[in-house]
Order: structure tokens, then sequence, then C-alpha cells
DNA sequence: CTGTTAGCGCCTTCAT
DNA sequence: ATGAAGGCGCTAACAG
């Protein structure tokens, strides 16, 4: 990197006082807005800043005060409309406290967080919305321990005492699994992505799993509400890529004993998997039920409308900025876990299982 | 506001220099990364530093530096998939030269836009991306004559001398419209979102209309081009809605002589293009062909797949960040505008112009 | 190589 | 109501 050359000097307060013919400290007064100062010196202080064209510089003013009025938010991936919904959430309820969002993406990669997480720490960020990828915690103790306040979003971590926001994953799973047993489905799979990082067989070990995990097992306690038997149980990691979603359920689908019900626990997950319903040229929900995890803006543009489960991403991020301005603020109460409904959105993509299963064939392609 | 009690102190400099029995310059020169010390009492300064749990104060640091190895980026909306993707596209630059990246939505509303551009003045960022929505640039120019770099970002300014990074909208909108006219539509609607501040008769005063201008030149100089009558021409503002773009098209699709093809030119107006043509009943493309602006997720989702003009978004944020650090290391070039190619992606949703046309009943709705 | 000493721009006593 | 002086935590000269 080119030696980066300093800024230009900027107008200061002193400029100011001297152009206005005060003192410094009056000067700063009427600038800063604080104490008290005469009608007619304000004038002139006013007068003179607009003049040279002052600027304060937060700066310095946070050099004193010890808060930059900002906060800091760690997500995945801002192009996930998830994380891009949670983010607006958090931005707009900081904008009305006067805080600013400083944004750093982690890709699920826990090193990139443990890194932004210093940066913020050293920047010393007010508060620090964090949507956990690192399965441990203790860099986030520490930015507690060093008096910066974390809440976390989307994903709980086990054993961390902190402010938690999310929704109730394994109960919003479980409740959408037992629409598609009460509507006769025995056969029933689930489509989930697991972390890039990962080999698409098993989980990668990092928080992200918890969401998953959690829905997961709504899945597995629905299926046993119905009675139906462990070996019945249909799970496919497929990474998290869409291609690979759909060979996932392309396989899946073409096979012995197929499933006449797809639950999919994110949206890459849905994408690539009504991307292999359509090559395969299956009737939703005639052949195939389908239910996702996510509402999106597309689900209501495809035909059969999708069934989902919609989760309040800009409330989750708006109380997750709340909480942490009010920490900022002095509250002390004791860190908890906040849990925000969800709502099963019924729509066309679900029906009755089919009372026979008509044989599916790969797509010539 | 409850008055915010200042947070605990910190370790600095001088604690760690007493601890480790150095002077403060020394233990700065370690932990600061510069001027020279020795094995040993590098050593030991770190040794104590870990042990208080010093962490570098970057305030503090940027109060000398005059850097905050920031970058502001103000947008309409995070939410929208074409910001999300053009704001990750700024930070992964941004972070690969060390930087963070602070945002602010505008929301289309040029108030927003300067409050948010006084703020990234005072809080010093070194340089600043801005996707106008104001027309006028008194603010932006302010913000580089007091040393803060600005990149305009999705859309350029007139009479602005300031560097902006573009796409070729004119010429891409002209190329797609041909593409139609050349196979043989004559009647030929656009279908465009004007700002939610309008009315829906006219385009709002700003610069997001910039784009969609360009836009429609570009569509207005491919009919000329395929001497079709400017009274030929069909235009719609829908403002920034779904479902208004879908009662626009509703309206347009059932009456008399009614366009064979349809241009949207935003993504918002080709969801709700779509919502109408699926409750019409419409066949993509025997009765209608449609092309969108923008790619999209869901485009490959829906059958038929729509054909698009796809912007590289990524791109676009990326090099809006390279200018700015460019700029902050030193960099006078003379500001200018750079514009990104465009592709048009031809799917299944464009075909040619039927040979009569079929009358869309409105759905019962 | 190391320590001392000024500030960066602002807020904040403390006098006046 | 106003001015003078000290310090927030760090870097940068300058000596030694």
């Amino acid at each position: 990197m080119p030696n980066a050359p300093r800024p230009p000097r900027r107008v200061t307060i002193p400029d100011v006082a001297r152009h206005a013919g005060v003192g410094q400290a009056t000067a700063a007064r009427v600038l800063g807005g604080y104490g008290s100062t005469s009608a007619a010196t304000r004038e002139r202080v006013l007068a003179a800043a607009a003049e040279l064209g002052y600027s304060t510089n937060a700066v310095a003013r946070s050099m004193i005060s010890g808060r930059t009025h900002t906060l800091g938010v760690v997500v995945a991936d801002v192009e996930n409309a998830y994380f891009a919904r949670a983010v607006r959430g958090v931005a707009d309820v900081a904008a009305k406290a006067g805080l600013q969002v400083v944004l750093a993406n982690s890709d699920e990669d826990g090193e990139k967080e443990k890194a932004a997480v210093q940066m913020f720490v050293e920047r010393r960020v007010d508060g620090l919305v964090v949507a956990p990828a690192a399965a441990d915690h203790e860099h986030l103790d520490r930015a507690v321990s060093s008096g910066i306040p974390v809440v976390l979003l989307d994903r709980a971590l086990a054993g961390a005492d902190l402010d938690t926001v999310v929704v109730d994953n394994r109960g919003a799973a479980k409740a959408a699994v037992a629409r598609l047993t009460d509507d006769g489905h025995r056969r029933i799979a689930v489509i989930t992505s697991a972390s890039p990082a990962d080999d698409g067989t098993t989980l990668a070990p990092g928080a992200d799993i918890w969401t998953t995990t959690e829905r997961l097992t709504g899945y597995r306690q629905a299926l046993r509400a119905a009675g139906i038997p462990r070996s019945a149980e249909v799970v496919r990691h497929t990474g998290y890529d869409r291609a690979w979603a759909r060979s996932a359920v392309l396989e899946l689908m073409t096979g012995e004993d197929r499933p006449t019900a797809l639950f999919t626990t994110d949206n890459v997950a849905t994408l690539g998997t009504l991307d292999a319903l359509l090559d395969l040229g299956a009737r939703i929900p005639a052949d195939v039920s389908v239910v996702g995890f996510d509402d999106a803006e597309w689900a209501t543009l495809i035909r059969p409308r999708l069934s989902v489960v919609s989760q309040p991403v800009q409330e989750l991020g708006g109380l997750a900025a709340d909480i942490l301005i009010r920490r900022v603020n002095g509250s002390t109460a004791r860190p908890r876990r906040h849990t925000l409904r969800t709502a099963y959105v019924p729509r066309e993509s679900t029906g009755p299982a089919p009372a026979r299963v008509r044989r599916l064939r790969a797509p010539r392609q």
C-alpha cells in the first residue's frame, strides 16, 4: 500500500473562535450545543462557523465521550436476503437512536468473524450484533468484558451468557412438518444446506448449525408425534449451494420409495429443490408437497405459490439493536434469550399425500 | 434518551508501559508496530499487554492519522438485492484494504441522503460511495472539498464532477428492446417503477431517475430504429411497488391493442408484471414476451425462465471501492465516469411476436 | 534502541 | 456568560 497522505487539516473550533473573536470554550459551547451562551455570541460563532465551513469532528468527540455512536454487525453475507433484511432492521432502529451501522461479512468463517469482532472492539463500537459462525464465544465474551454489549442474532450459542434474538426454529419446523403428516404424508424428506466448508455429508462444526439442528430436531419430533419410525427419516445435507441441492433432490426423487413431501430448511435449499422438481416435471402438490423455511419475494411468484414458515426477520434485527441501545444506556439486565414468533403460511405447494406415488423420471438433460 | 453512562476506562499504553517497566513510547512502538525495539523489550511489552488485556484504541489513532479506515455507503435500501450485492462488492474490496463499511439507507429520500452524508463527513470516513437519490450534489461537493473522496454508484448526476460507476443503461435497454423488434414485436410496453414519493404518473424529481430515464431513452431509440412511431410507445410508471405494477399490467394487457412484449426496468416492476401475467393466464412468450432489467435468483426458477439484462453489480461496488482507495492513497486523477458492461441473457421468456394477438381476460380474482 | 515531550480536536472543570 | 488550562489515548519529534 502506498503510504497514504494524511488528509488536509480541517477547520477546527479554535479557528472558528478566532474568526468570531471569542474564546475557544465559547465557540465549543455553541457548536457542541451544551452549556450556555448569549444569543449574540451564538450568532457570531454560528456565522463564523458557516463562513469557514466548520464541521464537527466526531472522532475527537468520541475520544472524550468514549462513545462512537456506532453499532457493529457481523453476518454471514449481506447478499443473502435474510441477512440483508436483518441488517436493515438493525440499521433502522439504530438510526432512530443516532447510531450508524458498520458491516462485516463472515462468510460463515469463524476466523473472519473473530477478526471482525476484534476490529470492532478496537474501533470502540458501542455495541455488537453477531450472527455467529464460530462455535466458541471467547471473542464475544472479551468484547463484553471490555465494555461492549453483544447480541446474538438468528443463532444461539451453547453456554454463552449473551442476549440472543432468535425464533423457535424447532417448534416452527415441527409445526410445519406436522401439517404434512396431518395431510397423510409418511415419507417426508428434509433438504438442508450445510456450511460451505463442509463436505456435504455432515454438518460443519459451527454455530450456523444451531438453526439447522433445531429445525431438524423439530422435523424429527413431528415424525415421532405422527408415529413415523426413525428409520423413515430422510435427511439430505447439500452444502450451501443451489446446484448441489438440485442434484440431491434429483437423486432422491428418482430413487426407490421417494418422499411425497419435502421440507427445506433454508432458501438456497428451497431454490435447488424447486429446480429439481421442475426438471422432473413433478406436479406440486399432487406428486409432492413442498414447504420452505423463510419467506421470499419469489415464493408468491411461482405457481403453485410456495407454503413457507416465515420469520419476522427485520424485527429480529430491530430487537437486537434495541437491546444494545438499552445496554448502552446503562441497562444491566441479565442477558436472556428473546424468541420471536414465526408463522406458518399455507399457500399452494402443500396438499394431501398422493394415493399412488407416481414414479418420477430423471430429465434427459 | 437516558443519559448514557460513559464506558469503563480501558487498558491504555501507559498502563502497559508501567506494567512492563518500560517507557510509554517504547510500549507504543511495540503495540503500534512502528519504530524499532529490541526483541527482549518487545516480549515484555507484549506479555504485559496480553496480561492486562490491552486492545488498541483505533479512535485515538484516527485522531492523529486523520484516517478512520472506514468507507461510508449510502444506498436506497440494503434489502433490495441490487444494493445488497453492490454493498457486498464494496465491502469485499474495502476489507482487503483494511477498511470497514458504514451503511446508510436513504429510502430514495434526498433529505435522508444529505443527513447521512453529513454524518459521514463528521465521522471523517475515508471515502464515500453514494447511489444518489437527491438530484443536487452540493452536499457531495462539500464532502469532496473537505477532503473526502466521493464515488457515485449506479446513477450519474448531471453536472457533478465526481467519479461515477455505472453501466450503459441506455445501450443495454436499446439492445434488449431491439431483440424484441427483431422478433417482430411492434407493440412493446415499458413497465417502470418510480420513486415512492411519486404519484405514479410522472417520475419523481430525483437522481434515481437517471437510470430509468436512460433505460426509457434506450427503449425509444430501439423503437425508432425499428421504424416504430412515437405514438406507439407505451410507458407505465407504477411506483416502487409490486402490487402497483401488477395492476398497471393487468389494465394494460386487458385493454385495446395490448402489447405483445413487455420490458421491465427493474425487479419490482418485473415481479408485479409477472404476477399480472400469471393471473391473466398469459402464455409466455406465445402471448407476450417479457424482458427484465437485472438478473435475480428467481429468474431461472420460474418457467419459462426469464430473459434479462444483467449487470455486474458486485463489480460496480468493488470498482467504486477501488477508486476510493486509490484516492485515499493520494491519487488526484480527474474524476471520470466508469461504464461497466451489461449482458443480455436470452432465456425462455422471449420469442417471436404472435401472428394473432389473443385477447386476455381479467381474472375473476 | 529508548525515554521525554508535544500535540491531534474536543469537552470539562475551574476561575473570572 | 465567558476564558484559560488540562486531558482523552495515541503518535511523532527530539534527545539521549
